[in-house]
DNA sequence: TGTACATCAGTGAACGCGCGTTCACTGATGTAC
DNA sequence: TGTACATCAGTGAACGCGCGTTCACTGATGTAC
């Protein structure tokens, strides 16, 4: 940021990253080539390619911003909580900040419109949840430091990142297909089934 | 299987599925085409999309057998046991019968080395991925049956399903880069695991 | 048992497609003096 | 403030590649009589 030529390149990114969500957005990700998005920004292709290693990660790249912001909040959190409070806490307390994160490189409506497609094009959706899967070995490592524990020797913290992440994931699924489609919303989904865990997993739900 | 032409057409599908194999777990996934597969094989490339859709499903059919396998092992659970406890018994049952079941199609050896090789390709571990996702989905949808309960209205079952499916993803995984790498080891690795859940979600692991 | 017809797995060759790579190049920006 | 040189974002055109599709066809297997 600090010259020209990094302001330049700075915008560059945005508008090609801009250009490709609008893109994927109405007309589907499949539909759309990289051929489109430069045409749209009026560059050479080659250019995107120097910007996004591919075209799934033009498409991801909103969301890799989103789980950056959630990690960040968690190595932020009091060492005094406890593993799943600490998760809980930052993903809860990340809704807050998250719109201003997001809006500071692309429109929150385009983000959420995004997010849907996403979870209804199988190629995102596969690359999404691998992605997925590299961020908790991130939040293991984080944890286990925290508590002073070695990820190799005791599988807790890689147990209770799995664990959050099977309910988040589940939580991602819901609000994508439901009706009320904005960050509120997730927020409280999140919170709500986070809750309810702990009963679910208890013995026989009949006796309840 | 009642005719000829129902027997040879099994016998082109596995011979086509054996090739493939041995082929992406020699040479790997990506530097395989499917024309070396069907060269392999000595028949056209139309007749292995004939078989398979992709060359991806074609990598993963062995695995979706043993999920198929694991969740009519979850179907046949007794209907007096909860929730977690028959996603519990029906994986640790399911190793017991699974050697005989990937044994009657193509050889468990070469089962186990296609399961490194999903691992440690990203486009098949991203399909790999997208594809549980679903299968988690059918096992809600048991799972609700099974407690009268409707996965719509209830997310009980689908959470509980979620952390189920965490902890074996993990396992997977961190069965597939260790170092015994069996199906016993596998089978060890869950128990052990399953059973650790709980302390690891429990408040401060210190005061343990 | 034989004949006539229907079905359908497999053929082979050609092709469209878009991703991602390659190259030598241009011109704007940055830096040193 | 000006000059000379270095850096590096962007160009444009061409290309390799392999996946997956398409077509009209052949010949083996199945079925009806």
């Amino acid at each position: 940021m600090e010259n020209l030529r990094e302001r330049k390149k700075q915008r560059t990114r945005e508008a090609l990253l801009r250009a490709a969500l609008e893109l994927f957005t109405t007309r589907g990700y499949e539909r759309t080539t990289v051929d489109d998005v430069v045409a749209a920004v009026d560059v050479s292709q080659r250019t995107f390619f120097r910007y996004f290693a591919n075209k799934e990660e033009a498409a991801l790249a909103v969301v890799e911003l989103a789980v950056a912001h959630f990690v960040e909040a968690v190595r932020a959190r009091p060492p005094h909580e406890a593993p799943m409070e600490v998760l809980r806490q930052a993903v809860v307390e990340g809704w807050d900040s998250l719109n201003d994160v997001i809006e500071s490189v692309v429109p929150v409506e385009l983000y959420l419109r995004m997010y849907q497609v996403i979870e209804s094009t199988p190629v995102l959706l596969a690359a999404h949840l691998r992605r997925s899967m590299e961020s908790e070995e991130a939040l293991a490592r984080i944890i286990a430091e925290r508590e002073g524990l070695d990820v190799a020797a005791d599988p807790r913290p890689r147990l209770v990142v799995a664990v959050f992440s099977g309910v988040m994931r589940m939580t991602e699924r819901q609000w994508s297909t439901g009706a009320d489609f904005g960050l509120d919303a997730m927020r409280s989904l999140t919170v709500s089934y986070l809750e309810q865990v702990g009963p679910a997993l208890a013995g026989d739900w009949r006796t309840n």
